[in-house]
DNA sequence: TTGAGAAATCCAGCTTTGCACGTC
DNA sequence: CGACGTGCTTTGCTGGATTTCTCA
């Protein structure tokens, strides 16, 4: 049987080394027996063609499910799912050739005369059993690699878009109301006790001094304020914290039931002011406190927070691990198999989980479950919440963050790592006393434009004009002088960001840009290097200087083609910026290279002005139509009429006219054209008007006449009808008592009979016969 | 520890002026 | 026999984005 597989298959068997036809039959128990000793799991002569690729992979498909048959301590059992399982292997590849039929029987002798040698040669079963799951685990790691690299789906993508939108809308309510309830009078005058009549006198400087006196002296008393608070306040609970995505539902549960474990909520204003007579809560409850505290001695503070939203993407880090080791430990105890997966995936995947799993998402909530007898929670080293108070002699904001960096005027030091799990600095927003709000975060990132900007909603479509427009909502009816000093200085602060040094932040950077990060239809016009990032280690042989370039010197570029779909021509004599390989079927040149396109920039183009309609001849194109894709391309002289009896009208005025062509549609593998009504002369506007009007009358008359038609159809077969129940019922009299008394009682029912018969369709049948 | 680069994977965008066949 | 209507080849392919892993 082999042998013949041999002679007839020569295809499959050309693919094959010539030794590993010699020993076929042992083949496969030598490459077991090779995989068993763990030597080369993957022996590729083994199954070496383009053919057996495909083999192979339904192999290693089932093999992991093998071993496991193999550890039910049951051979025979083993033996008889191995010759299932060769069946399949057979049944997948013979899709190629007949011969292969036989080719699947010489498989399968061969596996269960492996399977014989296995059970039979083989001394203990159970050393068999844990060799055979060590080769395992070759393939299984390669699967669950590819699972873990699955990247999230577009749905998904768009989905976080929102829910990042909408709990930024929430953050910054939160924000808000907190702000104002800072406002109350009763808690300044609460907190004002705290303040020595000293420290309200430095906050509030002489007017007579000079003004760096009267400077120097306000910062003073911010400083010893925010001592005496750091003193009076103390941090008993969380605050907010950088969120994560869960992978699924379970996840969420156990983290909102482990964060409100020991979160601080209050529900009121009430509930805040009463808390606030405690002088205890998180650092954020601390840093309202104080911002009310400064509000009570009659400085202008702004409550600031560093807004914590969702991430807009990533974080599947801390997703997939727990999703994985989830259904592993299912799968596991419900079937042989998987005990095979399950002593797999310790030894390979189990390394990584942990050390996943210890990310962001279970740590925080792990921890804060067991220590809650402990309070030795971990939180960032920077805050979500602090102070700026308004140093109005130097007309500036000054920073203050009294209780967990214990800084002040000192902006840089707010920025946490981007490491940080806790606290991520995305969007931090100012809420004055007036409840007006200023996006700050230009103030306090170190690379606004490299970095931050990638975490907001800035890197969406349109993002830009929505976080504006949120922000609108809290703006100031006008604005003050120092309002507009302070946004030209978050400008020029982010215009002074220093030119990225590494390769990675000048992708989708404001203002720099690299030639390796174009796309397609960019290009660098004119080229000029404006500075250089290197390359590698700085001062090893591999270092090199890559040239970076104005994101304002990049273009799209279109083909003249695109152009034309536009409306716009290649100027003449405009050499193209760029050149791309063409799409399509990739055919060579006569000369052998490959086609390519050549791609202008807009101001290569100028707007492409058709022929114009001399003597009423419409000018047509090649397909005896006119190409009208954008308003601009109808030809001078002439009027689109986007009508559907426009052809119709023009016909019957006997003018000349052209199909108007607007698109394509790509129902079919062929795109076809859209036609969209027609373009005639200017002069014959008013009469196709005229005419379509009356085509407009004629149609909606059609259609009432139709109507009308429908009416008095049924009315007619309602007579007759009618006219049949009477014919039959004169019958049912004259024929006597007998037929008279089944007429009464099946009238009813031959007429019930009757009516659905001629229902629409077939009484349009009956009734020309009864005519 | 950080970042460059490779590999794996999915998705969007591009395609861009029919045709065969059946019925009336 | 011709006009007309309907349904299908639906394609793929490729670039870009994202993520993870490895290595320097």
């Amino acid at each position: 049987m082999r042998r013949t597989a041999a002679t007839t298959s020569g295809k499959r068997r050309m693919t094959r080394t010539g030794a590993s036809r010699q020993c076929e039959d042992q083949e496969m128990p030598a490459v077991y027996q090779e995989m068993l000793a763990e030597a080369e799991a993957r022996d590729p002569h083994a199954f070496d063609s383009t053919r057996q690729i495909k083999r192979r992979r339904v192999q290693t498909a089932d093999a992991p499910s093998r071993p496991p048959g193999s550890s039910t301590n049951d051979t025979r059992e083993t033996r008889g799912e191995e010759a299932a399982q060769a069946v399949q292997t057979v049944y997948d590849s013979p899709s190629s050739e007949e011969s292969d039929m036989e080719w699947e029987e010489v498989d399968l002798e061969q596996k269960s005369s492996r399977a014989g040698v296995l059970s039979g040669s083989s001394p203990a079963a159970g050393q068999d059993e844990d060799s055979i799951q060590i080769t395992l685990d070759a393939p299984t790691a390669q699967r669950q690699k590819t699972v873990s690299r699955k990247p999230i789906s577009n749905a998904e993508r768009k989905l976080r878009l929102d829910i990042h939108k909408v709990h930024l809308l929430c953050l910054l309510h939160h924000v808000q109301i907190r702000n104002l309830w800072c406002n109350d009078d009763h808690l300044q005058g609460f907190l004002k006790q705290m303040l020595p009549r000293r420290i309200i006198s430095l906050l509030n400087p002489p007017e007579d001094k000079p003004q760096h006196v009267r400077s120097t002296t306000f910062v003073d008393g911010l400083n010893q304020a925010s001592e005496i608070f750091l003193r009076r306040f103390r941090i008993t609970s969380p605050g907010i914290q950088r969120p994560h995505w869960a992978e699924n539902l379970e996840a969420v549960t156990h983290k909102a039931e482990s964060i409100m474990a020991d979160t601080e909520v209050f529900l009121s204003k009430d509930d805040f002011l009463e808390q606030a007579r405690n002088l205890r809560g998180s650092r954020d409850f601390g840093a309202q406190l104080f911002c009310a505290l400064l509000r009570s001695a009659a400085v202008e503070a702004r409550l600031v927070c560093s807004l914590q939203p969702l991430p807009l993407s990533g974080a599947v880090t801390d997703r997939t691990p727990a999703k994985k080791s989830h259904s592993q430990y299912i799968t596991t105890s419900s079937d042989d198999r998987e005990v095979s997966t399950d002593k797999r995936s310790p030894s390979d995947t189990a390394p990584s989980r942990p050390r996943r799993l210890a990310r962001p998402q279970l740590v925080p909530s792990r921890p804060r479950k067991v220590t809650s007898t402990r309070p030795a929670r971990r939180e960032s080293s920077y805050p979500v919440f602090w102070v700026e108070a308004f140093n109005e002699m130097v007309q500036k904001w000054i920073p203050v963050d009294p209780l967990v960096t214990k800084s002040l005027a000192k902006a840089f030091k707010f920025e946490p790592p981007s490491s940080d799990p806790y606290n991520c600095m995305s969007y931090v927003v100012a809420f004055e006393e007036d409840a007006s709000a200023r996006d700050v975060t230009r103030r306090y990132t170190k690379a606004f434009n490299a970095k931050t900007r990638k975490l907001r909603v800035e890197t969406s479509k349109n993002g830009e004009q929505w976080w504006l427009r949120a922000l609108q909502f809290y703006e100031k009816p006008f604005l003050e002088d120092r309002d507009i000093a302070e946004m030209s200085e978050l400008t020029s602060k982010t215009a002074a960001e220093p030119m990225p040094r590494n390769i990675q932040d000048f992708k989708d950077h404001p203002f720099y840009a690299l030639e390796r990060h174009l796309r397609r239809n960019e290009v660098i016009f004119p080229k000029r290097v404006i500075g250089q990032v290197s390359l590698g280690k700085s001062g090893s042989k591999h270092e090199k200087l890559e040239p970076v370039y104005r994101r304002s010197d990049v273009h799209t570029v279109r083909s003249a083609d695109k152009w034309y779909r536009l409306g716009r021509d290649v100027k003449l004599g405009e050499q193209p910026l760029k050149r791309v390989p063409a799409s399509g079927p990739r055919e060579l040149d006569d000369n052998g290279t490959a086609a390519e396109t050549a791609m202008y920039a807009l101001s290569q183009t100028e707007v492409y002005t058709p022929p114009p309609v001399v003597n009423g001849r419409v000018p047509r194109n090649g397909y005896g139509n006119l190409d009208i894709y954008v308003p601009s391309m109808v030809p001078p002289g002439g009027v689109h009429i986007p009508h559907p009896n426009a052809a119709q009208a023009a016909r019957i005025l006997g003018i000349d006219y052209a199909d108007a062509v607007t698109g394509f549609s790509f129902k079919g593998r062929h795109g076809t054209a859209v036609f969209e009504g027609v373009v005639v002369a200017e002069e014959c506007h008013d009469a196709m008007r005229e005419v379509l009007a009356g085509l407009d009358d004629q149609q909606a008359q059609a259609v009432s006449d139709a109507k009308s038609m429908e009416m008095l159809q049924l009315w007619k077969t309602f007579l007759l009808k009618l006219r049949i129940a009477e014919r039959v019922k004169a019958y049912a009299i004259e024929g006597g008592e007998a037929d008279g008394e089944v007429t009464d009682d099946e009238m009813a029912e031959m007429e019930g009979g009757f009516l659905p018969e001629s229902d629409p369709d077939e009484g349009g049948g009956f009734l020309p016969e009864s005519d």
